[in-house]
RNA sequence: GGACAGGUGGCAGAGUGGUCGAAUGCAGCGGUCUUGAAAACCGCCGAGGGUGCAAGCUCUCCGUGGGUUCGAAUCCCACCCUGUCCGCCA
């Protein structure tokens, strides 16, 4: 959501970043309605003020009862009272319209935010790690799962497409992955650990973007809940609606959870193997902290996700999303990507997002600085920490073996009881 | 799922048709007193919008949305949420 004061001042800058982000331009539509909404509400109010002063006098008068004064004031609010419902009628489509036409609308990109359409135009800051140079030809791990535990067939048969079985040493991996992912972020990175709710209402997907124009990516309940299409949304909508202080910033969420998406608009892309599910892991870190704050935390977050893939030793590269391959609610966005050996490619394992006061505005999140009266919009963060899924991509192709086993990462050897390797009968 | 109770400012909690944006207490802020602190005392203290250079004037908000009324926190309707008890259940 954006702040139509800021429209009006400079509504040429805000122009800009929407077409940057490939939107259209929208300012002077949007201050148009703007200034038509203000003209009725000055009306509005002008009579309003009248029917206050007049019900008052009325009171006052039938106190001492005078009835013929308050009669004849009675008669000049039903004069009013005429004119009113009109204006109230305008008023609510004016601004109905105006809140449609802002809910719908991206984020602005910062400016050191690279222009862009797609991917192609992401730009690569860093390296780390180097790929493992193989003795024997890197095979995929849609290739290699099978025969270890991830039964797509199975996940198939009950499903349909996009959902993975997962059985034995392959399932306690997966579980392992998590587990440890969790207790870095909250160990070593200060994050709050949370167990949050996987359906919610539609005002709590409003809050972090998801609604309303996104509606057919996630699932919906036949109650009318919604499921989770990330942790984020969960943990930045615990503190919508209030008023927080300075001193308890920042704040510093994170949860491990599964996430579902309906992939509606994927369709033939990613269908092999575990890259692009239905239903997946993933712990997610969430930040709540002020404007001055947010682009060091940014950084801080983008670390707290790197340090996973140093831990477990996967080559990677950090991506700084243009304009076109961002998100709506981002105002500027990393990605790390995952080396993929048998495959051959860098791939996304983790998208950290500095949101600005986007989420912040559509959930009602704010807070007052010391010896200020004004509230103060929070600014709000999210990154992964990292997919599970994707993880466990990485760690079967970059940790495959020639007779196709796997051995387990030194890091999540004290959450694998006693396992070291994943093989076929296993 | 059934029955009942309830949703008011940061928190607690009064208010059942008029001068109520709302008593009181706590917390917070400023001050007096004190070497300093505590206590006591005094004062301030909800959010958002319109208009204006400003001072100010004004509007909206008592869960949400409608309605009744000259006038609604207060009455009516619907919905959402919370609590308690009962039922069912991991």
């Amino acid at each position: 959501m954006h702040d139509i004061k800021i429209i009006r001042e400079n509504p040429e800058a805000f122009d800009a970043g929407l077409i940057r982000r490939g939107a259209e331009a929208l300012s002077s539509e949007l201050l148009a309605l703007d200034e038509k909404s203000r003209k009725i509400q000055t009306d509005l109010q002008a009579l309003q003020a009248r029917r206050n002063e007049a019900s008052k006098a009325i009171g006052a008068a039938k106190g001492k009862g005078d009835e013929e004064g308050a009669a004849a004031l009675m008669a000049e609010v039903a004069e009013i009272k005429e004119k009113m419902p009109q204006l109230e009628e305008e008023d609510h489509q004016i601004k109905d319209e105006l809140n449609n036409l802002m809910a719908a609308l991206p984020n602005l990109p910062l400016d050191d935010v690279p222009t862009g359409e797609g991917e192609e135009e992401n730009v690569e800051l860093e390296r780390w790690g180097d790929p493992r140079i193989f003795s024997f030809e890197a095979r995929d791990h849609a290739d290699l799962g099978p025969e270890l535990g991830l039964d797509f067939e199975t996940g198939a048969a009950m499903s349909g497409a996009r959902f993975t079985f997962m059985r034995g040493a392959m399932a306690r991996l997966n579980r392992a992955i998590g587990q440890f992912m969790l207790d870095q972020q909250t160990v070593k990175n200060g994050y709050s650990e949370c167990a949050v709710p996987y359906l919610v209402r539609d005002h709590s997907l409003f809050g972090t973007g998801q609604l309303p124009k996104f509606a057919e990516d996630s699932f919906q309940t036949t109650e009318g809940h919604w499921l989770i299409p990330t942790a984020e949304v969960s943990l930045t909508n615990s503190v919508r609606e209030q008023i927080l202080s300075e001193d308890q910033f920042p704040i510093r969420l994170t949860a491990l959870t599964p996430c579902f998406r309906s992939e509606a608009g994927s369709a033939g892309r990613d269908t092999k193997g575990l890259i692009r599910q239905h239903q997946f892991e993933k712990v997610e870190m969430v930040s709540i902290t002020t404007p001055e704050q947010s682009a060091h935390e940014h950084e801080r977050m983008t670390k707290a996700a790197e340090g996973i893939l140093q831990a477990l030793n996967l080559p990677y590269r950090k991506m700084l999303l243009c304009t076109g391959d961002m998100g709506a609610t981002a105002r500027k966005t990393y990605d790390l990507e995952v080396w993929l050996p048998g495959q051959g490619l860098y791939r996304e394992i983790s998208s950290c997002s500095n949101c600005g006061d986007y989420q912040a505005r559509r959930m009602n999140t704010r807070y007052k600085r010391e010896g200020e009266k004004h509230t103060i919009f929070a600014h709000t963060l999210n990154g992964s920490g990292l997919a599970v899924g994707r993880t466990l991509v990485a760690i079967i192709e970059n940790y495959q073996q020639e007779d196709g086993s796997i051995t387990i990462p030194d890091a999540l050897l004290p959450y694998m009881g006693g396992i070291t390797k994943i093989e076929q009968s296993s």
